[in-house]
DNA sequence: TATTGTTATACTCTATAACTATA
DNA sequence: TATAGTTATAGAGTATAACAATA
């Protein structure tokens, strides 16, 4: 029975998605690309994509931030974080400065200009979740974060 | 002011996150990973990557369908599918059949073997589906498919 | 011995241009 | 002229191994 039973609703196309629709990975998936690809959109004008306001965000909120807090905060591997951290040197938005007890490590912190750019790109991201979530009430939003919060805490 | 007025939650490694916690993105991908990733685990045995369990069902419910219509439900770029198809029919799950009106296209089914291992395979989905909701209950799970529809549907 | 940051590298995923045969 | 399928290819994104400096 490689139908699993199911008849299931058709997509857009007119084409039987079967028990796709009913895995939660699939419809996680699917929202995750249309939001992504929106806040894209949005944040394309800073040159920013969403792994670069990530980065610097945790280094707004949390100055002198090192490079392994920053991969094991947002699941990135280390080799793959040098060079987002190098861009965003180069551009001139972050700094690296010796870390207080630790000389392997580097603090990493944002400059004026990284300071007014996160600042910028803060307003946009809200502009652009506001605008991403019209479909949805405020309690909705409340809940969908909350339901998608538990499904990958407690991995 | 860079950090938005923002005091927000710790992840688990004690760092500020800010305003990421506010963004359903950033919820809606770490839970698209972390369900896609338990997903690939539990379907590994099948030799079946998510896309791949993806088609086969699209096959498995639409016999005859085109690789175009694929692609079109499945947001995948023709050059792409063409590897992912010739894999599937030489493992023999699937078979291209003329289509009865038009030269150019190929209809795609499902093998005995291909209906065999998608049955399978659909039986594994469900089990890990049920392994990856133990967080929600039965309602969650419905009001979580409802609002990720909503803001995927209206693209 | 373990950890930070780094280089080099490879593998996957995704995107575009261009071709062929049919419509 | 437009579409279905395909080839070749380029660009992201992501993964591991191994190294030097430091803990």
């Amino acid at each position: 029975m490689s139908g699993c039973g199911n008849q299931g609703p058709t997509d857009p196309g007119g084409v039987d998605t079967g028990i796709l629709e009913s895995l939660l990975g699939y419809h996680a998936r699917r929202a995750s690309l249309a939001i992504v690809g929106r806040f894209m959109e949005h944040m394309a004008p800073h040159g920013l994509r969403p792994v670069d306001f990530s980065v610097l965000t945790l280094i707004a909120q949390n100055p002198g931030i090192t490079s392994r807090q920053i991969c094991a905060a947002l699941a990135i591997q280390p080799p793959n974080l040098v060079g987002l951290v190098g861009g965003l040197q180069q551009r001139g938005l972050i700094e690296r400065r010796p870390h207080p007890n630790d000389r392997r490590a580097v603090g990493l912190h944002l400059t004026p200009d990284g300071q007014r750019l996160h600042g910028a790109a803060c307003a946009t991201a809200s502009a652009a979740e506001a605008q991403a979530a019209t479909a949805l009430t405020a309690r909705e939003q409340a809940t969908l974060v909350r339901l998608l919060r538990k499904l990958y805490s407690d991995v």
